[in-house]
DNA sequence: TAAAAAGTTTAGGCACGACTAAATATTTTG
DNA sequence: CAAAATATTTAGTCGTGCCTAAACTTTTTA
């Protein structure tokens, strides 16, 4: 018989907290920063000596991978914690803009505590119930349930497109109450198909196809919708 | 100038625990029975101390009256708490059930953390988007945003009707998943209105009338479907 | 009215996570 | 390369928000 070497098996009570803090490491390693234990706690509003501490649990539950004065990396583990949150986050509003009607600008703090709920079941339905979004409506990528991730850069905003291209509505820059609601009203929604028909050079604005309908958008519009092409 | 009298005005941080002791407070007086400490402490499955000291608590903020060995009792500001919980759980179970997919038997846990999100606009907006439901999906009343709250004496299973009567679909006894897609299927939603055209006293099964259309439901189904009468 | 039941108080503990101060390590710079 | 500046860790405390166990008090009941 070999000897047996047994690791920590008791998982680590997810604590509202302690996502934060999962979250925080995630976003500045994917501004390609350093997690530094003051990069952190800037973050975070906090003490470094209270990152620390928070540190060495989560080394201790294979999380990050921790070297002291060298900062802290995500392990592979905690990446897809962190994106899962980042995917619920994201999720949740979506929700709240495409199906109650919030402004943009309304919804983060109320996501921060809904992306806090614990049932995997409930997200995979919110997400099927959504139309499975790759992006938020602000057109930052939503995680998948595997973690994997569209680029951001693959968006495009609709002046960007040349004559006879095929594109899908997928977010909007900026967040007025005034544009989305015009959005509303002209029947454009995340996941519209259409395609460029006419660019009219004159006034900047684009005449497109949904469908077997044809429609003009304004130059500002056109400024303003991301979409992802075809 | 009188002398002043200052009274506590720091309202009690809200935590999930405490809600649960509201909750759990509403719903032995909702059964008519008396909130002594001991009859909370079973309910919470805690220790009658703790209640005691949350007693307290909640009697320094004016949510309960309390006097020692006499049990709790609600003020208003405790009722209106207590039942806004209540509104928000079976609204989130609502959601859950009839956007989602959910079975009724699925959702009472994960309604159990939504209910504790604290906005009132989400609220307001998800109420608005599921119709003001007045009834969740199993038939128990949803409080409306002042604490009013509908009888659930007023429903009735479909099987109680008379011929000619005219009705609502307001929720379903039990909780089979079967049962439930099985009204999917047939297109019954909350809220469809119907009119019992004809009683087969043979099967006991009902022809009913939606809208133009006319369709027999079985016996079974007619005694498991909740509604209200018009 | 005395024993049983119910409720209360006291004393102490635990998890989480924040903070400060002091010690230590690393990086910068002159 | 050594001092100064900066960053990090360690050590020790504190507060919140609960909890339990055990001793004590009040109310109920037989």
């Amino acid at each position: 018989m070999s000897p047996q070497i047994t690791y920590k098996v008791t998982s680590l009570p997810t604590t509202s907290n302690r996502q934060d803090y999962l979250k925080a490491i995630l976003s500045i390693e994917m501004k390609g920063g350093k997690a530094s234990t003051s990069a952190i706690a800037t973050r975070l509003s906090t003490q470094p000596a209270s990152v620390t501490g928070m540190l060495k649990v989560f080394s201790d539950h294979n999380l990050v991978s921790y070297v002291p004065y060298q900062g802290a990396v995500l392990t592979s583990a905690g990446k897809v914690q962190a994106l899962n949150l980042i995917r619920k986050h994201r999720l949740w509003e979506t929700f709240m803009v495409e199906k109650l009607g919030f402004g943009w600008e309304e919804v983060h703090d109320v996501a921060e505590q809904l992306e806090h709920i614990d049932s995997p079941k409930l997200i995979e339905k919110l997400g099927a119930f959504l139309g499975l979004p790759r992006f938020d409506p602000h057109g930052d990528p939503i995680p998948d349930a595997d973690g994997n991730i569209s680029d951001r850069r693959s968006l495009v905003e609709v002046s960007a497109l040349k004559l006879g291209e095929k594109a899908s509505v997928r977010g909007v820059l900026g967040s007025s109450d005034s544009f989305l609601k015009h959005l509303d009203d002209l029947g454009v929604k995340l996941g519209l198909e259409f395609a460029v028909v006419k660019i009219f050079e004159y006034d900047g604005s684009f005449q497109v196809k949904v469908k077997k309908e044809e429609m003009v958008w304004s130059k500002k519009l056109v400024e303003q919708l991301l979409v992802e092409k075809k």
